[in-house]
DNA sequence: ATGGTTGGAGCCCAA
């Protein structure tokens, strides 16, 4: 079994680059994020020719999510359990079941700058999606918890600890929110097999960051202990990143035995 | 360089 992660920042945008890598990679499941696309709208015909089963949870300009699959798709869930905010219509969530896997796959709020507003809805969502795991997951069994969580564990997932200390997606309350969801029995799974500092998955535009390396690791597999048991890699294709028109995030897959 | 780029909208917002 192979998963992959990948924020495409607009599946339609992003169409060239995706169907060959599905057909490079041939994973059995993908969870992409900031599809930025209505459901109706979706380019599902020329993903479906690729082998896939789609289910999305999408919205206008901004968010959405999707799980594409070679297998079937059961038990969806796009709701998070009630916030503070009861007219959360943020798409950012999508929970199912392939094979014997439980996945969820998700996109974090960016929480744009510490102590904004922004920032607490964030550190909230991570308490919803707590609630989540305990309403509808089982530690003993096979959990992928997987996405963009823009939020770093530590130091080492950061181009420059000096920059970004206590900074967005780096801050303490950020890293605990983390740790708190983990405690569910989640393990980080790409450092199973990768102790090293230096490995990214984002790296921004703006500054031209992926020619320098000069990126954070955002976008992570959380995984249970059975998850991790079966599983025989993690790796960041971040030959995805390069090239023609490309998402400012590199996809993430993992193998399972 | 407190800047810069990208995507989707619609004459800016979010990342």
């Amino acid at each position: 079994m192979k998963i992959a992660t990948w924020n495409v920042n607009s599946i339609r945008a992003r169409l060239s680059r995706v169907v060959p890598w599905l057909q490079e990679h041939s994973p059995d499941v993908v969870c992409l994020q900031e599809t930025k696309v209505v459901d109706d709208q979706f380019p599902k015909e020329l993903l479906e020719d690729q082998g896939y089963n789609i289910v999305v949870s999408g919205q206008k300009t901004y968010n959405g999510v999707a799980v594409l699959a070679q297998h079937q798709i059961e038990n969806v869930i796009t709701e998070l359990p009630d916030g503070s905010d009861a007219d959360d219509k943020e798409k950012r969530v999508m929970g199912c079941c392939v094979e014997d896997f439980m996945i969820l796959n998700l996109y974090v709020p960016n929480g744009r700058e510490v102590g904004h507003n922004h920032f607490y809805y964030k550190l909230e969502w991570m308490k919803r999606v707590r609630q989540l795991l305990e309403e509808s997951y089982d530690p003993d069994e096979k959990v992928v918890v997987t996405g963009d969580f823009n939020i770093t564990f530590d130091d080492r997932d950061v181009h420059d600890p000096e920059r970004y200390h206590e900074k967005i997606h780096c801050s303490t309350p950020e890293r605990d929110a983390l740790r708190d969801l983990m405690s569910f029995g989640l393990h980080d799974g790409l450092r199973k097999f990768h102790e090293e500092g230096g490995i990214y998955t984002w790296w921004d535009y703006k500054t031209r960051g992926f020619s320098r390396d000069e990126g954070l690791r955002i976008d992570h597999f959380l995984m249970s202990q059975k998850a991790l048991d079966a599983c025989d890699s993690v790796w960041v294709d971040k030959k995805a990143r390069d090239g023609k028109s490309p998402s400012d995030h590199a996809p993430v897959l993992a193998t399972f035995r």
